[in-house]
DNA sequence: GGACATTGTTGACGGGGACAACAAATTTCG
DNA sequence: CGAAATTTGTTGTCCCCGTCAACAATGTCC
C-alpha cells in the first residue's frame, strides 16, 4: 500500500491563485455541479495510437454487445469468417492471416469445437496439418453473426458519416 | 481435447473440382514453395473494427518496443502525460478521462508509485480524493518518454504519409 | 538416414477489461 | 440536525488475450 495513509486533513496543496476569498465575484469553486474543468491531454493529442486504441475499444464494445445473444466475440467472428471463406485452411495459415499466435488459436478452436461450430479434419497430404472447416451449425451461426455484424457496421457508418467511414477503411487497409 | 485424434490418413475431404489428376497442366499442388494462395477475408473486408484492431496492435507493438528501455507502456505513458498536464487530478477523473476503470488505475498507480514516478497527495477539500502528481523523477522519465514517443510517431507518420496521418488523426478525434 | 523445419499442442506469466463488494468521506434531503 | 444516498479509492475474482518456452509428431532437405 504505497498510497498515502488517508491522513485526515493536513493538506499542503495551495491553490495557484493566492488566497482571495471574497474578491472573486463568480464561482470561486465551480459552482456546485459545473462540468469538469476540461482535462488537458497534452502530448496525447498528437499520438495516433491513443485515438486508434480508443476507437478500437469503442467499436469492440458495440460489437460484443450486439453479438452477445449468439455469444460470438470479434476474434471468434474473424475466425469463423475466414474458415468459411477458406475451407481446408491449416491452423498456422489461419493464425498468421489473422495476426494471432498459433497457441492462441488452438484454444479458440478448442472452444469453438466444443460448441460444434468448427472441425479439424486430418489433412490428406500432410499428417501434421488440420484442415479447418465449419460444421453446418457453424455456418448457420456465422450467417446470423454476419447479419448482426452488418447492423453493427451500418450503425458505425451512420455514426461516422459514410465518407469518413470509407476514408478510414481505405487508409487502414493500406497499413 | 476435442481435436481429431490425429488419425493417420483416412481423409474424406474431396476437392471442389472433381478428380482430374493429370489433366491440369500447371501446379496441381502450389509447386513446392509457392507464396500462399492468398487467403480470402470475405466479410472482414467491410468491417472497420478488424482493421482498426490490426493497426492498434501494430502501433502498440512499435511503441512498446521503442519505450522498452525506460519500461513505459502505452497505458502508463497516457497516465503520466495526463497527470503532468493536470496536476492535482483525482483518480476518478483521470480514469474517466482515459476511459479506463477506477480499479484498473489503482493498480497502475500502485506500480508507478513503487517506481517513485507518481504520488497521491491528500486533497485538502475532499477527504476521499487523492491529488495526483508526478515526482521530479516522474517528470524526468516522462520527458524521456515523450522523446521516444515522438520518434515513434514520426516513424508512423512517415510510414503512413503525412496527409493520411493527419486525416486519420482528424477523423478519429471526432469519434 | 540424419539434421533441420513445420505443425499443433500445452503450460506458465503478465497485462488488461469487467464486476462485485467495501470502508471512508461527502452530499442530499426530509 | 441526522439518516440515506452517492462518491472515491481499494481489493478480490474471473476471464480474455499476447508472449514465450517446450514438446511430440510429422515432413523436408541434404
Amino acid at each position: 500500500m504505497p498510497a498515502v495513509k488517508r491522513a485526515p486533513k493536513g493538506a499542503k496543496k495551495a491553490d495557484t491563485q493566492t488566497d482571495k476569498r471574497k474578491s472573486v465575484p463568480l464561482r470561486e469553486k465551480p459552482a456546485r455541479k459545473a462540468s469538469a474543468p476540461a482535462i488537458e491531454f497534452d502530448a496525447l493529442n498528437e499520438h495516433l495510437g491513443y485515438f486508434v486504441r480508443r476507437m478500437q475499444v469503442s467499436i469492440f464494445q458495440d460489437f460484443i454487445r450486439r453479438l452477445a445473444r449468439i455469444d460470438v466475440s470479434p476474434a471468434q467472428f474473424s475466425v469463423l469468417v475466414v474458415i468459411s471463406a477458406n475451407p481446408g485452411l491449416s491452423q498456422s495459415e489461419l493464425a498468421s492471416a489473422l495476426g494471432i499466435e498459433r497457441a492462441r488459436l488452438v484454444r479458440m478452436l478448442h472452444r469453438l469445437e466444443l460448441r460444434n461450430l468448427t472441425v479439424r479434419l486430418p489433412s490428406s497430404a500432410d499428417g501434421r496439418r488440420h484442415a479447418l472447416e465449419l460444421t453446418r451449425e457453424g455456418e448457420k451461426l456465422l450467417a446470423k453473426a454476419k447479419v448482426l455484424a452488418d447492423e453493427h457496421e451500418s450503425c458505425l457508418r451512420e455514426q461516422l458519416g459514410a465518407e469518413r467511414h470509407q476514408t478510414l477503411l481505405a487508409i487502414l487497409k493500406t497499413f
